[in-house]
DNA sequence: CAGCAACATTGATCACGATCAATTTGCGTC
DNA sequence: GACGCAAATTGATCGTGATCAATGTTGCTG
């Protein structure tokens, strides 16, 4: 039996385009995938030789400098698209943050199957509109915000994301918010230090805004 | 005769997907449109009602705080698509930097029309991704670059963007590169104020290493 | 439970770029 | 050429967040 026919974000995926003939072609090409937190599945430069959808876990997408100044450009969650079709090499790293679960197909053949099936393309074309919008965002939280109001839309920001998309352990949309990042994760989302991150939540927690473990 | 024959953008644009044929039917759906140099197109928060390919001249992509923060999120060339099919409202605005000549679609209408013409969403899914590397870029010099690593990183980058697309008046590949910017844009372009372009501008050219007018 | 390593917090100081303010330059108009 | 206005430059000062450094916390292993 298809094993999409049990996965429980086939329907958010892109994969959500497809009937069932065509989502066999499509497993047929592709494989499973687990990786362990930290655990890194492209590099900045490297070839692009795979493409994926994530089926459980988080991932980031990062870029660097020489000197090793780095910045988190995308947090990828279940039923997120990972990969850049139409480029040969991949100008970003993507590292597990947590413990994962993905799809991966060839680039080159999920190129060919997409290539013919327009309503998965829609798809991706729908995500990648989405993603430059969220990009777009954060140029401007990364160029013109304070670092309180860094955290702040930090932490509104991922009750969204993650709550909808179920990576976090919390119950409730707001209390009790578990996040899978560490202090260096988050100060390379907001663009700061590990010390100001940790100084501003310290301010937060003062003026009773938020509670830390 | 259709005005796209005579279009010289036609190749690199989107529209170098179609035939004759298509070509007629697109153009059927849309029509050109002038915009004056500090006009505006679109408006941030405003629906979405337009798509479009610019013909001529240079129009800069904006996102604002409610204090009047501004940034720069993108740069807009002949060939270069505007807007954002997919969703009802726009979450930036675009306004003309140049004198500009663009080619206008009712959202509606182009989505219907790129919906039976995959070719055409393969040519916006490229450009799309193109975008998000250049913002993620992007993201990476607001957050972690000094301002002199991003006066530097600027002239380099448009040196490439406007010289090929022949936005820039200039001959010479590298020399006498005629921006259409004026220091408040860089400033919004490189998330920094106009003093500081400045200074950064004078220091470079103490150093020898350019020349201004 | 001691020992250790990774991560987090807190403190002291510094530097880069923002801010405030004063000229200077360039350009169109009368 | 004198005027007026916007854009650019230059200077002086200030503040935020980076940097350097020390201490505290947590969890794993023998």
């Amino acid at each position: 039996m298809l094993p999409c026919n049990t996965c429980l974000i086939r329907s958010r995926a892109i994969c959500g385009a497809l009937n069932g003939d065509e989502l066999a072609a499509l497993n047929a090409i592709g494989r499973t995938r687990v990786l362990k937190a930290g655990e890194p599945l492209m590099w900045e430069g490297a070839e692009s030789l795979v493409v994926a959808n994530v089926v459980e876990g988080v991932l980031k997408v990062t870029k660097s400098l020489d000197d090793g100044r780095e910045q988190i450009v995308g947090i990828l969650c279940p039923a997120d698209f990972i990969g850049r079709p139409f480029s040969a090499v991949s100008h970003q790293s993507v590292v597990a943050l947590s413990d994962a679960r993905i799809c991966v197909f060839a680039r080159g053949a999920f190129e060919t199957f997409s290539g013919s099936h327009p309503q998965l393309q829609t798809k991706i074309l729908e995500r990648t509109f989405s993603e430059l919008d969220l990009a777009r965002d954060w140029m401007l939280l990364l160029s013109r915000k304070s670092a309180s109001e860094r955290v702040a839309t930090f932490i509104l920001e991922m009750s969204h994301r993650l709550v909808d998309h179920g990576c976090a352990g919390g119950k409730g949309p707001i209390d009790d918010l578990r996040l899978p990042f560490g202090r260096r994760q988050i100060a390379d989302i907001l663009g700061m230090t590990i010390e100001t991150v940790s100084r501003q939540l310290t301010t937060l927690k003062a003026r009773g805004l938020i509670a830390l473990p």
